[in-house]
DNA sequence: GCTTGACCTGGAGTGCGCTCAAGCTCCTAC
DNA sequence: GTAGGAGCTTGAGCGCACTCCAGGTCAAGC
């Protein structure tokens, strides 16, 4: 099964463009050609780019994402440094969560405090409305 | 209790050149200045740009940063739209984060795959320098 | 009074990650 | 055979969030 580029951009949630922007920049091998010069990509293809998107999503940069292809590509020998890469990866992910959760509990804090002043703000209203006794 | 901008820079986590330009861009009130004209940055300043560092740090842009900085300037009127756009960006966080929960999902079990191969290989290594029988 | 260092302003420059434009080719369908 | 649509290449442009620079001011310490 092959895709066509514009397949293979709803696949993995980038844009055509993108997409060719990563091969420009090797970040990706370039993929197949069929008969009229357009790219092919096979399932490989795809599965290699949606990885990518969750690097991405990491926030990882493309310089290492590029340099973490590379090694990919370079076989067998390289696995120990792509797990060094990938590991490392993982705790910057874990840092950025727990900084992220102590974000959330600033903006609840927030949030809470603008409730009671709505609720201050009804209160009165309901004050004002109600009949006197 | 005051401030140089050094001081507050270092306090909230920003280089002084980034406090300057969220002042610039309209981001932050500008602060009191000293008789020889420099900022001096009050404690409420500092817990205002330390409240900012953690919107960013939840991917907030600054355009919208600027837009409750505004509304905050504003009043009391307008807290229901403040609270708006926190809920709003406690969700996209929310959101985020789920995201990232699926990246280490996906990283976990890529090292975990690097791990099998390191092991298998240390097994090979084994096996070739032991006694034969 | 002179040096040093922190701070000032206005404006230019940077790095990242795309995104768009122009002008072309190719295939398909009518 | 021609119109339309997808795709191609090269290269420029963009938005964001800073970051740096040049040239100046000011206050403190020697």
């Amino acid at each position: 099964m092959t895709y066509s580029i514009a397949q293979a951009a709803e696949a993995c949630g980038l844009s055509i463009d993108t997409l060719r922007y990563y091969e420009r920049i090797g970040l990706v091998v370039p993929p197949a050609r069929d008969s009229g010069g357009r790219r092919t990509y096979s399932d490989e293809d795809i599965n290699w780019l949606v990885f990518l998107t969750k690097l991405r999503t990491t926030g990882m940069p493309i310089r290492l994402m590029r340099e973490y292809a590379q090694l990919a590509q370079d076989g067998e020998a390289t696995a120990a440094l792509r797990k060094q890469i990938l590991v490392r990866q993982r705790a910057s992910v874990h840092a950025h969560m727990a900084e992220l959760q102590t974000c959330l509990e600033v903006l609840d804090y927030k949030i809470e405090n603008y409730q009671r002043i709505e609720e201050k703000f009804q209160d009165k209203q309901r004050k004002a409305t109600e009949v006197p006794a």
